[in-house]
DNA sequence: CCCTTGACTATCT
DNA sequence: GAGATAGCCAAGG
């Protein structure tokens, strides 16, 4: 096992396994579904580490621009990995069926 | 124990 | 809208 399962990981890995394809999250996005607030740089630090099995290419940041440098070769494979999800980019930024928000309510049904 | 770093975010200029 | 700042938490030197 890698970094990636300490301390909070498994939730973290729950919610990022199940973002819909075709839907991106957010670090903070995913830190808070997990129940941890404040801790995106976690989240992203354990992303680092993660195995092939979680879709780590859904996860983006908070602008919706890829966390990678613009141009590099790993935000081409996330890029390309998003395109196959049916996920469309504009400029930098990626364009999705609706907000991030709508898919906190799909994940965690509508609470208001 | 202090400092730096990191797939972050919100806010201000 | 882009760049700079401050807040944030954990891990490693």
């Amino acid at each position: 096992m890698n970094r990636f399962q300490a301390k909070f990981d498994p939730r973290v890995w729950e919610v990022v396994a199940n973002i819909p394809a075709g839907q991106v999250m957010a670090y903070g996005e995913i830190a808070r579904a997990a129940g941890f607030p404040r801790y995106s740089r976690m989240v992203g630090a354990s992303m680092g580490r993660c195995p092939d099995a979680l879709p780590w290419f859904r996860v983006v940041r908070s602008d919706r621009t890829l966390a990678f440098e613009y141009g590099s070769e790993s935000y081409r494979e996330q890029s390309q990995l998003l395109k196959q999800e049916g996920i469309l980019f504009d400029g930098k930024k990626v364009i999705t069926a609706d907000t991030d928000d709508n898919l906190d309510k799909m994940l965690w049904g509508p609470s208001d």
